[in-house]
DNA sequence: TGAAATGTTGGGGCG
DNA sequence: ACGCCCCAACATTTC
Protein backbone atom coordinates (compact mmCIF):
# COMPACT_ATOMS: atom_id res chain seq x y z
CA UNK A 1 0.00 0.00 0.00
CA UNK A 2 0.81 3.83 -0.93
CA UNK A 3 0.81 6.06 1.76
CA UNK A 4 1.09 9.39 1.91
CA UNK A 5 2.18 11.52 5.01
CA UNK A 6 1.22 14.71 4.88
CA UNK A 7 3.52 16.88 7.99
CA UNK A 8 2.25 19.84 9.38
CA UNK A 9 2.81 21.58 12.28
CA UNK A 10 4.24 17.70 13.57
CA UNK A 11 7.92 18.03 12.29
CA UNK A 12 9.59 14.79 13.80
CA UNK A 13 9.75 11.37 13.64
CA UNK A 14 9.62 10.26 17.77
CA UNK A 15 6.19 10.21 19.00
CA UNK A 16 4.66 10.98 15.73
CA UNK A 17 0.98 9.50 15.48
CA UNK A 18 0.25 9.53 12.07
CA UNK A 19 4.17 8.78 10.53
CA UNK A 20 4.04 5.10 13.36
CA UNK A 21 0.73 3.89 11.52
CA UNK A 22 1.52 4.64 7.76
CA UNK A 23 4.71 2.60 8.81
CA UNK A 24 3.05 -0.13 9.98
CA UNK A 25 0.37 -0.50 7.09
CA UNK A 26 2.46 0.85 4.48
CA UNK A 27 5.36 -0.43 2.31
CA UNK A 28 5.67 2.68 0.73
CA UNK A 29 5.84 6.23 2.50
CA UNK A 30 6.08 9.68 0.89
CA UNK A 31 6.49 12.21 3.81
CA UNK A 32 4.98 15.70 2.13
CA UNK A 33 5.03 19.18 3.57
CA UNK A 34 3.19 22.04 2.25
CA UNK A 35 4.42 25.51 1.86
CA UNK A 36 0.93 27.16 2.85
CA UNK A 37 1.57 29.86 -0.35
CA UNK A 38 -1.76 32.29 0.65
CA UNK A 39 -0.33 32.31 4.29
CA UNK A 40 3.14 33.28 3.10
CA UNK A 41 1.79 36.03 1.03
CA UNK A 42 0.06 37.42 3.58
CA UNK A 43 3.36 38.10 5.70
CA UNK A 44 1.43 36.73 8.89
CA UNK A 45 3.87 35.64 10.32
CA UNK A 46 7.71 36.90 10.60
CA UNK A 47 11.14 36.32 9.10
CA UNK A 48 12.09 34.56 12.28
CA UNK A 49 9.40 32.51 12.07
CA UNK A 50 9.89 31.29 8.76
CA UNK A 51 13.87 30.45 9.28
CA UNK A 52 12.63 28.39 12.42
CA UNK A 53 10.17 26.13 10.60
CA UNK A 54 12.59 25.75 7.17
CA UNK A 55 15.80 24.82 9.81
CA UNK A 56 12.70 22.11 11.45
CA UNK A 57 12.80 20.91 7.40
CA UNK A 58 16.46 20.77 6.93
CA UNK A 59 16.59 18.33 9.74
CA UNK A 60 13.20 16.04 9.60
CA UNK A 61 14.12 16.02 5.57
CA UNK A 62 17.83 14.51 6.87
CA UNK A 63 16.22 12.42 9.29
CA UNK A 64 13.58 11.09 7.36
CA UNK A 65 16.51 10.45 4.48
CA UNK A 66 18.58 8.24 7.42
CA UNK A 67 15.58 6.07 6.62
CA UNK A 68 15.68 5.93 3.36
CA UNK A 69 12.69 8.02 2.61
CA UNK A 70 12.95 11.40 0.60
CA UNK A 71 11.07 14.67 2.06
CA UNK A 72 8.53 15.75 -0.68
CA UNK A 73 7.65 19.49 -0.43
CA UNK A 74 5.69 21.71 -2.62
CA UNK A 75 3.94 25.53 -2.39
CA UNK A 76 0.77 26.24 -3.05
CA UNK A 77 -2.90 26.20 -1.42
CA UNK A 78 -2.37 23.06 1.07
CA UNK A 79 -5.98 21.18 0.08
CA UNK A 80 -5.70 21.27 -3.51
CA UNK A 81 -2.31 20.74 -3.22
CA UNK A 82 -2.56 17.51 -1.26
CA UNK A 83 -5.71 16.22 -3.22
CA UNK A 84 -3.20 16.55 -6.56
CA UNK A 85 -0.22 14.87 -4.90
CA UNK A 86 -2.22 11.84 -3.87
CA UNK A 87 -3.83 11.77 -7.78
CA UNK A 88 -0.65 11.98 -9.12
CA UNK A 89 1.09 9.64 -6.71
CA UNK A 90 -1.53 6.94 -7.24
CA UNK A 91 -1.73 6.90 -2.93
CA UNK A 92 -4.12 4.85 -1.09
CA UNK A 93 -4.25 6.57 1.52
CA UNK A 94 -2.95 9.85 3.10
CA UNK A 95 -1.99 10.02 6.46
CA UNK A 96 -1.67 13.36 8.77
CA UNK A 97 -2.37 14.46 12.81
CA UNK A 98 -5.27 16.67 13.50
CA UNK A 99 -4.96 20.51 14.01
CA UNK A 100 -8.14 22.39 15.89
CA UNK A 101 -7.98 26.06 14.24
CA UNK A 102 -11.37 26.76 12.96
CA UNK A 103 -9.85 27.68 9.59
CA UNK A 104 -7.75 24.51 9.63
CA UNK A 105 -10.81 21.88 10.28
CA UNK A 106 -12.62 23.55 7.34
CA UNK A 107 -10.22 23.08 5.15
CA UNK A 108 -8.74 19.44 6.06
CA UNK A 109 -12.76 18.70 5.89
CA UNK A 110 -12.71 19.66 2.15
CA UNK A 111 -9.47 17.60 1.81
CA UNK A 112 -10.86 14.52 3.31
CA UNK A 113 -14.13 14.91 0.46
CA UNK A 114 -11.93 15.39 -1.79
CA UNK A 115 -9.94 12.34 -1.20
CA UNK A 116 -12.59 10.43 -0.90
CA UNK A 117 -14.25 11.21 -4.49
CA UNK A 118 -10.98 10.18 -5.98
CA UNK A 119 -11.53 7.01 -3.75
CA UNK A 120 -8.47 8.02 -1.68
CA UNK A 121 -8.77 7.53 2.41
CA UNK A 122 -8.01 9.54 4.84
CA UNK A 123 -6.45 8.87 7.81
CA UNK A 124 -6.27 11.38 10.82
CA UNK A 125 -4.52 11.00 14.33
CA UNK A 126 -4.64 13.37 17.70
CA UNK A 127 -1.18 14.53 18.25
CA UNK A 128 -0.97 17.67 18.90
CA UNK A 129 -2.32 17.58 22.39
CA UNK A 130 -2.64 15.15 25.34
CA UNK A 131 -6.31 14.78 25.58
CA UNK A 132 -8.66 16.53 22.60
CA UNK A 133 -11.78 18.53 23.93
CA UNK A 134 -13.92 15.57 24.05
CA UNK A 135 -11.66 13.63 26.14
CA UNK A 136 -12.04 16.32 28.98
CA UNK A 137 -15.59 16.87 29.71
CA UNK A 138 -17.60 18.05 32.91
CA UNK A 139 -20.63 15.65 34.52
CA UNK A 140 -23.17 17.02 32.42
CA UNK A 141 -20.95 16.64 29.33
CA UNK A 142 -19.97 20.49 28.74
CA UNK A 143 -16.55 22.23 28.10
CA UNK A 144 -15.43 22.75 31.12
CA UNK A 145 -14.96 26.82 31.78
CA UNK A 146 -12.73 27.02 34.32
CA UNK A 147 -9.13 26.69 34.40
CA UNK A 148 -9.04 24.59 38.26
CA UNK A 149 -11.94 22.14 37.13
CA UNK A 150 -10.34 21.27 33.48
CA UNK A 151 -7.26 20.72 35.29
CA UNK A 152 -8.90 18.46 37.99
CA UNK A 153 -10.24 16.44 35.11
CA UNK A 154 -6.79 16.07 33.29
CA UNK A 155 -4.82 14.64 35.48
CA UNK A 156 -7.86 12.24 36.89
CA UNK A 157 -7.77 10.97 32.52
CA UNK A 158 -3.95 11.35 32.85
CA UNK A 159 -3.69 8.91 35.39
CA UNK A 160 -6.44 6.71 33.86
CA UNK A 161 -4.65 6.59 30.34
CA UNK A 162 -1.35 7.16 31.11
CA UNK A 163 -0.09 7.89 27.46
CA UNK A 164 3.11 6.61 26.57
CA UNK A 165 5.13 7.95 24.07
CA UNK A 166 5.62 6.48 20.70
CA UNK A 167 8.86 5.75 19.60
CA UNK A 168 10.40 6.97 16.32
CA UNK A 169 10.45 4.20 13.73
CA UNK A 170 13.47 2.68 13.46
CA UNK A 171 16.65 3.41 11.08
CA UNK A 172 16.08 0.62 8.68
CA UNK A 173 12.62 0.88 7.44
CA UNK A 174 10.77 -1.79 5.28
CA UNK A 175 9.80 0.95 3.10
CA UNK A 176 10.80 2.19 -0.28
CA UNK A 177 10.45 5.51 -1.25
CA UNK A 178 8.93 4.65 -4.73
CA UNK A 179 7.48 6.68 -7.06
CA UNK A 180 8.87 9.64 -5.05
CA UNK A 181 12.42 8.87 -4.56
CA UNK A 182 14.04 12.56 -5.31
CA UNK A 183 13.03 16.25 -4.50
CA UNK A 184 14.58 19.48 -4.71
CA UNK A 185 16.45 21.02 -2.26
CA UNK A 186 14.03 22.86 0.20
CA UNK A 187 13.84 26.55 -0.23
CA UNK A 188 15.61 29.10 1.31
CA UNK A 189 13.80 32.06 3.13
CA UNK A 190 14.80 34.27 0.08
CA UNK A 191 13.02 31.76 -2.47
CA UNK A 192 9.34 32.18 -0.12
CA UNK A 193 9.96 36.19 0.24
CA UNK A 194 11.45 36.21 3.45
CA UNK A 195 14.77 38.08 4.55
CA UNK A 196 17.35 36.18 6.35
CA UNK A 197 17.21 36.38 9.99
CA UNK A 198 19.64 35.12 12.86
CA UNK A 199 17.88 31.86 14.84
CA UNK A 200 17.74 32.82 18.47
CA UNK A 201 16.31 29.63 19.04
CA UNK A 202 17.94 26.29 17.40
CA UNK A 203 15.19 25.02 15.37
CA UNK A 204 14.66 21.20 15.30
CA UNK A 205 13.82 17.64 17.18
CA UNK A 206 17.25 17.27 18.02
CA UNK A 207 17.40 20.43 19.81
CA UNK A 208 14.46 19.91 21.19
CA UNK A 209 15.14 16.73 22.94
CA UNK A 210 18.54 18.53 24.39
CA UNK A 211 16.96 21.29 25.96
CA UNK A 212 14.22 19.38 27.42
CA UNK A 213 16.58 16.98 29.11
CA UNK A 214 18.81 19.52 30.32
CA UNK A 215 15.46 21.53 31.87
CA UNK A 216 14.01 18.42 33.06
CA UNK A 217 17.66 17.59 34.92
CA UNK A 218 18.20 20.67 36.72
CA UNK A 219 15.48 24.02 36.06
CA UNK A 220 12.43 22.20 36.47
CA UNK A 221 13.43 21.72 39.75
CA UNK A 222 12.99 25.16 40.88
CA UNK A 223 10.68 26.02 38.70
CA UNK A 224 8.12 28.20 40.54
CA UNK A 225 10.43 30.86 41.27
CA UNK A 226 12.61 30.86 38.76
CA UNK A 227 10.09 30.86 36.11
CA UNK A 228 9.05 34.21 37.28
CA UNK A 229 12.77 36.06 36.54
CA UNK A 230 13.53 37.31 33.18
CA UNK A 231 17.36 37.72 33.56
CA UNK A 232 18.14 34.24 34.26
CA UNK A 233 17.33 30.88 31.87
CA UNK A 234 14.97 29.26 34.54
CA UNK A 235 12.01 28.14 31.96
CA UNK A 236 12.12 25.37 29.63
CA UNK A 237 11.78 28.03 26.24
CA UNK A 238 10.69 25.00 24.71
CA UNK A 239 7.52 26.78 23.33
CA UNK A 240 8.19 27.14 19.25
CA UNK A 241 8.94 23.38 19.93
CA UNK A 242 5.32 22.20 21.02
CA UNK A 243 4.27 24.94 18.12
CA UNK A 244 6.32 23.52 15.07
CA UNK A 245 5.37 20.05 16.64
CA UNK A 246 9.64 18.79 17.16
CA UNK A 247 8.53 18.13 20.42
CA UNK A 248 5.28 16.13 21.59
CA UNK A 249 3.42 17.25 24.95
CA UNK A 250 3.52 13.24 25.65
CA UNK A 251 7.44 12.79 25.37
CA UNK A 252 7.55 16.40 27.75
CA UNK A 253 4.92 15.46 30.16
CA UNK A 254 6.39 11.67 30.96
CA UNK A 255 10.15 12.87 30.78
CA UNK A 256 9.48 15.67 33.28
CA UNK A 257 7.46 12.64 35.50
CA UNK A 258 10.27 10.42 34.98
CA UNK A 259 12.64 13.13 36.49
CA UNK A 260 11.01 12.45 39.87
CA UNK A 261 12.26 9.05 40.44
CA UNK A 262 15.90 9.90 39.91
CA UNK A 263 18.53 12.15 40.84
CA UNK A 264 18.73 13.98 44.48
CA UNK A 265 17.45 16.98 44.15
CA UNK A 266 13.75 16.82 42.71
CA UNK A 267 10.99 19.09 43.32
CA UNK A 268 7.26 17.02 42.86
CA UNK A 269 5.78 20.79 43.29
CA UNK A 270 8.17 22.40 40.96
CA UNK A 271 7.63 19.71 38.15
CA UNK A 272 3.32 19.47 38.52
CA UNK A 273 3.85 23.41 38.11
CA UNK A 274 5.63 22.96 34.88
CA UNK A 275 3.25 20.55 33.84
CA UNK A 276 0.58 22.55 34.33
CA UNK A 277 1.61 24.81 31.84
CA UNK A 278 1.11 22.75 29.14
CA UNK A 279 -2.30 21.72 30.81
CA UNK A 280 -3.35 25.61 30.35
CA UNK A 281 -2.04 24.91 26.35
CA UNK A 282 -4.28 21.83 26.16
CA UNK A 283 -7.41 24.14 28.47
CA UNK A 284 -7.41 26.68 25.54
CA UNK A 285 -7.29 24.29 22.72
CA UNK A 286 -10.46 22.77 24.30
CA UNK A 287 -11.46 26.27 24.64
CA UNK A 288 -10.73 27.14 21.02
CA UNK A 289 -12.67 23.85 19.55
CA UNK A 290 -15.23 24.06 21.93
CA UNK A 291 -16.39 27.65 21.37
CA UNK A 292 -14.52 28.82 17.93
CA UNK A 293 -15.94 32.18 18.22
CA UNK A 294 -13.53 33.27 20.48
CA UNK A 295 -10.36 33.08 17.53
CA UNK A 296 -12.53 36.72 16.10
CA UNK A 297 -13.61 38.48 19.39
CA UNK A 298 -14.09 38.43 23.30
CA UNK A 299 -15.80 34.92 24.63
CA UNK A 300 -17.46 37.27 26.99
CA UNK A 301 -18.41 41.26 26.45
CA UNK A 302 -16.91 42.71 29.79
CA UNK A 303 -17.75 45.91 31.12
CA UNK A 304 -14.16 47.17 30.83
CA UNK A 305 -13.69 50.95 29.35
CA UNK A 306 -13.65 51.34 25.61
CA UNK A 307 -10.87 50.90 23.75
CA UNK A 308 -8.85 54.25 22.30
CA UNK A 309 -10.16 55.69 19.32
CA UNK A 310 -7.80 55.02 16.52
CA UNK A 311 -6.36 58.22 15.50
CA UNK A 312 -3.08 60.07 15.96
CA UNK A 313 -2.73 59.42 19.84
CA UNK A 314 -3.27 55.90 19.58
CA UNK A 315 -1.46 55.05 16.77
CA UNK A 316 1.24 56.39 18.19
CA UNK A 317 1.30 54.78 21.50
CA UNK A 318 0.68 51.42 19.51
CA UNK A 319 3.98 52.18 17.64
CA UNK A 320 5.98 53.07 20.46
CA UNK A 321 4.90 49.68 22.88
CA UNK A 322 5.49 47.32 19.69
CA UNK A 323 9.17 49.22 19.19
CA UNK A 324 9.42 48.88 22.85
CA UNK A 325 10.23 53.18 23.85
CA UNK A 326 7.15 53.48 25.82
CA UNK A 327 9.36 54.67 28.89
CA UNK A 328 8.85 51.72 30.77
CA UNK A 329 11.82 49.76 31.08
CA UNK A 330 10.82 46.00 31.48
CA UNK A 331 8.01 46.90 28.90
CA UNK A 332 10.11 47.94 26.56
CA UNK A 333 13.16 45.18 27.44
CA UNK A 334 10.28 42.53 26.62
CA UNK A 335 9.19 44.51 23.41
CA UNK A 336 12.63 44.41 22.10
CA UNK A 337 13.39 40.74 23.01
CA UNK A 338 10.14 39.74 21.61
CA UNK A 339 11.40 41.75 18.42
CA UNK A 340 15.08 40.94 18.19
CA UNK A 341 14.55 36.73 19.43
CA UNK A 342 10.88 36.21 18.27
CA UNK A 343 10.40 34.97 22.15
CA UNK A 344 9.66 36.89 25.42
CA UNK A 345 9.44 35.90 28.59
CA UNK A 346 6.49 34.85 29.99
CA UNK A 347 6.48 36.92 33.16
CA UNK A 348 6.74 40.15 30.77
CA UNK A 349 4.54 38.58 28.29
CA UNK A 350 1.99 39.42 31.21
CA UNK A 351 3.32 42.81 31.77
CA UNK A 352 3.21 44.39 28.31
CA UNK A 353 -0.22 43.03 27.60
CA UNK A 354 -1.81 44.40 31.07
CA UNK A 355 0.12 47.74 29.61
CA UNK A 356 -1.41 47.90 26.56
CA UNK A 357 -4.78 46.78 27.60
CA UNK A 358 -4.62 48.81 30.78
CA UNK A 359 -2.14 51.64 30.66
CA UNK A 360 -2.85 52.41 27.21
CA UNK A 361 -6.14 51.29 26.90
CA UNK A 362 -5.35 50.06 23.40
CA UNK A 363 -7.52 46.61 21.97
CA UNK A 364 -6.25 43.68 22.97
CA UNK A 365 -6.80 42.23 19.58
CA UNK A 366 -4.04 44.41 18.38
CA UNK A 367 -1.69 42.67 21.01
CA UNK A 368 -2.49 39.36 19.40
CA UNK A 369 -2.09 39.97 16.34
CA UNK A 370 1.33 41.58 17.37
CA UNK A 371 2.25 38.86 18.72
CA UNK A 372 1.08 36.25 16.18
CA UNK A 373 3.30 37.71 13.85
CA UNK A 374 6.35 37.84 16.07
CA UNK A 375 6.40 35.18 18.41
CA UNK A 376 8.01 31.87 17.14
CA UNK A 377 5.37 29.97 19.54
CA UNK A 378 2.52 31.68 18.10
CA UNK A 379 0.29 29.35 18.91
CA UNK A 380 -3.84 30.70 18.01
CA UNK A 381 -4.98 29.16 20.71
CA UNK A 382 -2.50 29.58 23.10
CA UNK A 383 -2.28 33.49 22.43
CA UNK A 384 -5.50 34.03 22.00
CA UNK A 385 -6.47 32.36 25.32
CA UNK A 386 -4.15 34.30 27.03
CA UNK A 387 -4.42 37.48 25.08
CA UNK A 388 -8.47 37.02 26.65
CA UNK A 389 -6.88 36.26 30.33
CA UNK A 390 -5.19 39.65 30.32
CA UNK A 391 -8.21 41.74 28.92
CA UNK A 392 -10.74 39.92 30.94
CA UNK A 393 -13.07 38.45 28.58
CA UNK A 394 -12.17 34.92 28.37
CA UNK A 395 -13.92 31.66 29.75
CA UNK A 396 -12.25 31.62 33.29
CA UNK A 397 -13.22 34.59 35.62
CA UNK A 398 -10.70 37.21 35.33
CA UNK A 399 -11.98 40.31 36.90
CA UNK A 400 -11.00 43.73 35.02
CA UNK A 401 -9.54 45.73 38.10
CA UNK A 402 -6.37 43.14 38.01
CA UNK A 403 -3.70 45.50 36.85
CA UNK A 404 0.01 45.19 36.47
CA UNK A 405 2.06 48.11 37.73
CA UNK A 406 5.29 47.60 35.60
CA UNK A 407 7.56 49.21 38.05
CA UNK A 408 6.78 47.22 41.24
CA UNK A 409 6.79 44.16 39.00
CA UNK A 410 9.89 44.71 37.54
CA UNK A 411 11.76 45.36 41.13
CA UNK A 412 10.13 42.47 41.98
CA UNK A 413 11.22 40.29 39.53
CA UNK A 414 14.12 42.09 37.92
CA UNK A 415 15.33 43.23 41.52
CA UNK A 416 18.62 44.02 39.27
CA UNK A 417 17.48 45.17 36.31
CA UNK A 418 19.92 42.61 34.15
CA UNK A 419 17.31 41.87 31.96
CA UNK A 420 16.21 45.64 31.43
CA UNK A 421 20.11 46.05 30.54
CA UNK A 422 20.13 43.39 28.39
CA UNK A 423 17.45 44.47 26.20
CA UNK A 424 17.59 48.63 26.50
CA UNK A 425 21.26 49.03 25.66
CA UNK A 426 21.16 53.25 26.82
CA UNK A 427 19.45 51.65 30.39
CA UNK A 428 22.84 49.52 31.30
CA UNK A 429 24.55 52.03 33.22
CA UNK A 430 21.92 53.32 35.29
CA UNK A 431 22.15 52.16 38.26
CA UNK A 432 20.01 49.14 39.87
CA UNK A 433 18.05 52.40 42.27
CA UNK A 434 17.09 53.87 39.35
CA UNK A 435 16.83 51.39 36.57
CA UNK A 436 13.47 50.64 36.89
CA UNK A 437 11.91 54.39 36.82
CA UNK A 438 14.71 56.04 35.43
CA UNK A 439 12.20 58.94 34.65
CA UNK A 440 12.86 59.85 38.67
CA UNK A 441 16.22 60.27 38.11
CA UNK A 442 17.60 63.84 38.94
CA UNK A 443 19.13 65.37 35.80
CA UNK A 444 22.70 64.99 37.72
CA UNK A 445 22.00 61.27 37.91
CA UNK A 446 21.13 61.61 34.03
CA UNK A 447 24.19 62.81 33.21
CA UNK A 448 25.79 61.19 34.90
CA UNK A 449 25.20 57.58 33.93
CA UNK A 450 24.98 59.08 30.11
CA UNK A 451 21.06 58.78 29.66
CA UNK A 452 19.01 61.32 29.64
CA UNK A 453 15.64 61.08 30.17
CA UNK A 454 13.69 61.76 26.38
CA UNK A 455 17.18 61.86 24.77
CA UNK A 456 18.39 58.76 24.84
CA UNK A 457 15.47 57.10 26.72
CA UNK A 458 11.95 57.74 26.35
CA UNK A 459 9.75 59.61 28.94
CA UNK A 460 7.00 57.50 30.31
CA UNK A 461 4.39 57.61 27.57
CA UNK A 462 1.50 58.14 30.28
CA UNK A 463 1.50 58.09 34.09
CA UNK A 464 1.17 54.64 35.76
CA UNK A 465 -1.11 55.75 38.48
CA UNK A 466 -3.55 58.43 36.17
CA UNK A 467 -3.95 55.33 33.27
CA UNK A 468 -5.00 53.20 36.17
CA UNK A 469 -7.37 55.31 37.92
CA UNK A 470 -8.72 56.58 34.93
CA UNK A 471 -9.49 52.84 33.62
CA UNK A 472 -11.05 51.82 37.07
CA UNK A 473 -13.33 55.08 36.82
CA UNK A 474 -14.25 54.48 33.21
CA UNK A 475 -14.94 50.92 33.98
CA UNK A 476 -17.22 51.85 36.79
CA UNK A 477 -18.95 54.10 34.56
CA UNK A 478 -19.79 51.68 32.31
CA UNK A 479 -21.20 49.33 34.83
CA UNK A 480 -23.81 51.64 35.17
CA UNK A 481 -27.12 50.69 33.02
C1' DT B 1 -0.03 34.04 37.48
C1' DG B 2 -2.41 42.23 41.35
C1' DA B 3 -2.21 46.45 43.62
C1' DA B 4 -3.73 49.80 46.63
C1' DA B 5 -6.37 50.96 50.52
C1' DT B 6 -7.64 49.84 54.91
C1' DG B 7 -7.42 47.34 59.26
C1' DT B 8 -4.82 45.07 63.07
C1' DT B 9 -1.15 44.15 66.11
C1' DG B 10 2.84 44.87 68.68
C1' DG B 11 7.23 47.00 69.82
C1' DG B 12 9.66 51.04 71.08
C1' DG B 13 10.41 56.00 71.94
C1' DC B 14 8.91 59.56 74.70
C1' DG B 15 6.66 62.84 77.72
C1' DA C 1 4.28 53.10 85.26
C1' DC C 2 1.37 54.66 81.78
C1' DG C 3 -0.81 56.42 77.74
C1' DC C 4 0.08 58.15 73.39
C1' DC C 5 2.01 58.22 68.92
C1' DC C 6 4.57 56.34 65.17
C1' DC C 7 5.60 52.80 62.24
C1' DA C 8 6.66 48.36 60.49
C1' DA C 9 4.80 43.99 59.50
C1' DC C 10 1.20 41.45 58.36
C1' DA C 11 -3.75 40.45 57.17
C1' DT C 12 -8.05 41.72 54.99
C1' DT C 13 -10.86 44.26 51.91
C1' DT C 14 -11.75 46.81 47.93
C1' DC C 15 -10.97 48.40 43.35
Amino acid sequence: MRGIVWFRRDLRLADHPALSAACEECDEIIPLFVFDDPLLRGQTFGPACVGFMLGCLQELASSLAERGIVLQWRRGEPAATVVQAAREWKADVVYWNRDYEPAVIERDGQVQLALAEQGVRARTFKDHVVFEAEEIRGATGEPLQRYSAYRARWWAKWQEVRPVPLPAPPPRLAVKAGVASAAPPLPLPADLGYDQSTLWIQPGERSARARLSWFVKGPIHTYVDGRNLPAIDGTAKLSPHFRFGTLSPRTAISQALGSLSKGARVSRADVLTWIDELVWREFFQQVLSAFPRVADGPFRQVAVPPAREPGSERDRFYRAWCEGRTGYPIVDAGMRQLNRTGWMHNRVRMIVASFLIKDLRIDWQSGERYFMQHLLDADLAANNGNWQWCAGTGTDAMRGYRIFNPALQSKKFDPDGQYIRLYVPELAPVSSKWIHEPHLMPVSEQERFGCRIGREYPAPLVDHRRAREEYLNLGKQQVRP
